[in-house]
This record gives structure tokens, C-alpha cells and sequence, in this order.
DNA sequence: GCGACTTCTGTGAACGCTCCCAGTTCGGGC
DNA sequence: GCCCGAACTGGGAGCGTTCACAGAAGTCGC
């Protein structure tokens, strides 16, 4: 009986057994809460359990059942932006609560540099997580590929442009911006400039065309600039051209909160006065919206259950429900607040 | 060689050494890049590997080699605050670019509900990872006890009050308050105020004791108001209290920058000029800092370089080094803006 | 008193890897 | 021609579980 390897000082489901007086297979039965295990059985488990400080071994387990009670969460976010988008914590605080319900664990896994993408794709498929929720891949994510050809369930929040065979849940963007703006022309606005942002993705692209679609005739390409980012520091550069190339503008679009936020401090150096001169509307209701002087219009997403919806659809996967293949889009409400 | 369950659709190792024409321990070599592989039988495996699709099963190789390569992270946060805190982000990609040099995965586990707390344990005593490092732990926070208990590598970030046996990275938040609070007095403020938070964990209250410490003779207890949390809300609520209990304040030390945001809207409804009335320094040099009119002066924590500080403790750990139990001390700088 | 259940238990056989030992082959050096 | 070490390969054993099956013991109705 002596180990010829490294002694492995952790207890494992024979010395449980061997403690109790029982056999493995009432270990395991009792360790899974299965019946046909006698009272006296089960509490001789227990205690053996107790004493010999046992803890059950995952790989072991994972590797007969084939699951892992885990599913991933991907986060591919430049720098900047992870570290500034207000809507990430809540949309992960919506799946962990699903997932904790159902209890799975949730596992979150950031893209950061190019050596993460192959080893977070080792990972996904290796087998340490049952399923996957992506949150905002982008056109051309390799991620995304990796996980559409594994077959593993998966899950986008945000549609991603050129994967299909994934399902996802999102908002209608193209209908709130379309939303959002009729309400600013509604308050006497003609010359409404629009800062847009994220146009590799459809969200970008859609809160951009239902800018476009919300003006119809008075739509003028000069007073739509396109940034980079969903950032502050794009929202100042953005107003800067806006101002410079039409300073006869008296309403801004911005495609997220907080892009209206560096806009409105370009504003107020320009000596605008908002909304007096200029009406501005964002877009997310982030924590941004409800810090800026004026508080800032602008579109409630339900990132909560987004994350939520996201879960459950790979969730039900799991239990090997057919979820089709759409989209699910949850309802957003504009917030009127003093900016506009 | 029937396949008596489940077809298992997955090509294992054998699939890959039968395509070869080679045995597992060949294929094994090749794929753990072994020496002692000849060119022939590694570039015929490597096809095979191509050819029947293969990726390697996580579990039974982490059964075998007891390792995972994988380090959590545990974030245990109250909702709004792990929305908030802007130090997180900062933290988790500098934690997450240490593992990746090094190979390792990096996995986030939130804490969110009492459910989650028995969940995250097992996945961590499970063998899921090799490693954790716990960001903002508090006083009796179970999932520190169990850590401690069971001699996994460990580092927190941030001092918990009641756990021993743990290193630690942190910041000299007395020094960094004594002194930001001593640069408010060299602008001639007399009567200074305070919103201390946190005082739960030691980073909350060595911020008091240094500002305290600061005042010396001039220190007035009613000028120091406690709040729960380190959120702009709790600044509203904070400088509230300040002003009806002191309005003759000339000085206002918040102890983070969010707090010191929601300070600022109230001083200016309450018609006060920042710096010109009352002068109002902030704590983290956040993305909030720089946001708010005037911008903050305030204590620049390195976030990123406490993550990537704690990341390599516990990697030191993983190969076998003594790294001590005490707590390693990050320097912070003072950014002198506008607010003060 | 016997068969048919129900309840409970033990054990062999995987799961898919890595590790290690025992070979086998090959090329020099004497 | 022989020996020896280096280079390479195959395969048995084992990691710690779960699963399926066989069987033991107890209960019940007739």
C-alpha cells in the first residue's frame, strides 16, 4: 500500500470510506444526495467526511460526468473601455445570479493581449466549462469562431456581426436612437448633430440608423462625426469637430452616456449652456447620466437582465432545450432628465 | 472496442496515436513539447491532431498532474460598490497580465449572495485552480478563512483585519492621508472636514488615523462624519451633514473620489466655490477624479501594479518559494488638480 | 414458507490523461 | 566486432471519481 509517488496528502473518497466502515460507491451516493442510503450510512459518512477533512477532487469528478458545473463569461474589451463601461458589472451580476440559482458557477475570463485569446480557447474547450457567454465580441473575434465550431453552448449579449449559429439577446438599438432623437426634435431642436461610436458592431450601427431614419429629410451627413471608443475623451473630441465644422448646432445625439458627459464639458467650455443652447441625449441610463450638471436624457438599458437573459439561454442548452437560433431583444425606456 | 456508453464524439489521445501510428506516450511527448521526439513521429501527430480534431481533456490532465493552471480571483463586493469602484478594473488586468506571462489562466469568481459563498469555496478547494488572489476581503469574510485553512497559494490585495498567514500588497493609506491632508493645510484651511468610510477594514481606518494624525492639536471630532460606502451617494449624504453641523468648514478630505464627487455637487448647491470657499481633496486618483468641475486633487493609487504585485506572490508560491506573511506596500503619489 | 418487491451495499470498469520503466535502434570509439 | 551511451518508442499503472450491475437483506402478501 505504500505510495510510490508523491505521498498526496489530501483525502480522497477511499480513506473517507475506509474511516466510515462503507464502500466508495455509498461514499459517492451519499456525496450526490442519491436515496437508498441508509440514516446510519449516511451519517457515518458525514462524520468521516468531517474528521478527515475531506473535499471532493473536481478533475476526477469532471472527468467521468463530462461536465463541470461552470460556465464562462467572456469579457474582450480593450483597456479603456472595460475599465469605463458602467453596464459590464451589471450585466455580470445578472448571469451570476442565474447561474447561482441553477447552481453553476460562473467563471469570468478577460481578453487582454494576444496570448489570452489561445489559452482562453484552451480553456473553453478543455472542458473547464460546460457553456459561454460573450459579451461584446466584435467582427472578426476569434473567440467567437472558436466557440462556434466547438459546439459548446453559447450565449452573446450584443450581436456580434458575422457569427452566426449563436444566439443572443440584446436591445433593439436602431429603435431607441430612433426614439430618443424624435424626442429631442419634439423640443424644437432642427440642427441635431450626432456623436456616434462602435460601428464594427451592430450597435453602433444601429443607433446610427435610427438617428438617420428619426430625422428623414432634415438628415445632413456633416453633423454626424464618428469616434472610436464609447469614452469620455471621445465624447470631448467628437463635440470639438461637431462645434468646429457646425456651431450653428443646437442638439447633440451621443451614442452613450459617457460620450454626452465629455461632450457637455466641451459645451460648457464652448460657453453653452445646456440645454438652453444645446439639448443633449445619451444613451445607456448609466451611472454617468444621474452625475453630470445637467443630469443627462437619455435610454435605460436593462443590463441586469440582459445578463440574465444571456444565462438562461445557456442554461437551457444545458438541459438540452433547442433555443433556436435569434435574437431576443428586451425593451428599453427613454429617461427624461434635465439635459434636453 | 465497442463504445458500451455514450459515444463520446470527442477524439482523445488514443484517436490521435492510432492516426499516427505512434503510441499515447508519443503523442503525450509531443504535446507536453518534450525532448526525445524524432521529426518524423512529431509532425505526424501534429497532423493527426489536425485531422481528427483533437483538444486535449482538462480534467484528466489536471487529475494526473494535479495542477489546473488556472489562479482565481475573488471579488466580494456589495453591488454598488463592484460597480463603482474604478480601482477593480485596474487591479484585475494588472493581475491578469502577470498570470499571462506566465501561462496562467485567470478566473474570476464574484461573490454576490450567500449561495455563492459555499459555491466559490468548493470550486476552490475542488482543484479548479492552483492559486487565488481576493480583492477586497473584510472582517469575518468566510471565503478568507477557508482559503487560509486550506494552505492554498494566496495573496489578497488590500489589508483583511482578521486573517493571518496570507500575504498581502497594499498601499500606505496612513502616510498617503497624513500627507494630502497636510498639502490642504499648506494652502491655509483651518477647518477641515472629513467623510471617512470603510471603516470596517484597515484601509478605512488608517485613512482616518492619517488624517488624524495630520491635524494634530487642531483635530475636531465633529468635523469627521462616517458613511457606509465609498459611493457618490454617501458623499452627498456625508457633505450634508458636514455643512449643517459646520458650515464654517473651509476644507474637506473625502476618503475616495467618488465620495468627494457627490461632496462637490452638494458644495455647489449649497452655493459654495471649490477651491475658492472651501478646498476638497479626494482619495485614488479614479476616472472620477479628473471628471468632475474642477477636477480633484487627490492620493494616485497603483492599482494596476498592486494586481500584478499580488499575482506574482502567488505564482512565487506556485513554484515553491517562500515568499513571507507580511504585507508588501505600493507607493502612492499626490496629484494636485483644481478642487484644492 | 416461498416468491416478488423494495431497500441498501460493494465492486469492477471506465473516464483520458501523464509518468515511468523497459526496451529497441543507432552511431561511435576502441 | 563488441560495448556503451544517446535517442527514441511502447505500454502498464495509476490519478479519484461515477456508473452500472450484482447481490444481500428485509418486508409483505398469500
Amino acid at each position: 500500500m505504500a505510495a510510490r509517488r508523491t505521498p498526496s496528502t489530501r483525502a480522497t473518497i477511499n480513506d473517507v470510506a475506509a474511516r466510515a466502515g462503507v464502500s466508495r460507491g455509498t461514499v459517492s451516493r451519499v456525496l450526490n444526495s442519491e436515496v437508498y442510503v441508509s440514516e446510519a450510512a449516511r451519517t457515518a459518512v458525514e462524520a468521516a467526511i468531517h474528521e478527515v477533512g475531506y473535499v471532493r477532487n473536481a478533475a476526477a469528478r469532471n472527468l467521468v460526468t463530462r461536465r463541470s458545473q461552470a460556465v464562462g463569461l467572456i469579457v474582450h474589451e480593450p483597456h479603456s473601455l472595460f475599465l469605463e463601461d458602467p453596464n459590464i458589472g451589471s450585466i455580470l451580476l445578472g448571469i451570476n445570479s442565474a447561474l447561482s440559482e441553477a447552481d453553476y458557477q460562473l467563471v469570468s475570463l478577460v481578453i487582454d493581449s494576444d496570448r489570452d485569446i489561445a489559452r482562453v480557447a484552451e480553456y473553453l474547450t478543455g472542458g473547464f466549462v460546460d457553456g459561454v457567454v460573450i459579451i461584446s465580441a466584435r467582427a472578426g473575434d476569434p473567440i467567437g469562431h472558436v466557440i462556434a465550431e466547438s459546439g459548446i453552448p453559447a450565449a452573446f449579449v450584443g450581436h456580434p456581426i458575422d457569427i452566426e449559429g449563436i444566439p443572443y439577446v440584446g436591445i433593439d438599438n436602431r429603435s431607441a436612437a430612433r426614439a430618443i432623437t424624435e424626442r429631442l426634435m419634439a423640443t424644437g431642436r432642427r440642427r441635431i448633430g450626432m456623436i456616434a461610436a462602435g460601428l464594427d458592431r451592430d450597435s453602433g450601427q444601429d443607433r446610427l440608423a435610427g438617428f438617420t431614419e428619426a430625422l428623414g429629410d432634415r438628415f445632413d451627413a456633416e453633423l454626424v462625426v464618428e469616434v472610436p471608443l464609447y469614452s469620455y475623451g471621445s465624447g470631448v473630441d467628437g463635440m470639438r469637430v461637431l462645434l468646429e465644422t457646425r456651431p450653428d448646432l443646437d442638439g447633440v445625439f451621443a451614442a452613450s452616456d459617457a460620450l454626452a458627459a465629455g461632450a457637455l464639458d466641451v459645451l460648457r467650455e464652448a460657453g453653452r449652456s445646456v440645454p438652453a443652447d444645446v439639448g443633449l441625449v445619451g444613451f445607456d441610463d448609466s451611472a454617468w447620466a444621474v452625475r453630470t450638471q445637467p443630469p443627462l436624457s437619455t435610454v435605460h438599458q436593462p443590463a441586469g437582465a440582459l445578463g440574465r437573459r444571456a444565462a438562461e439561454l445557456v442554461l437551457a442548452q444545458l438541459r438540452g432545450e433547442d433555443v433556436g437560433l435569434g435574437g431576443t431583444f428586451l425593451d428599453t425606456a427613454i429617461v427624461w432628465r434635465a439635459s434636453a
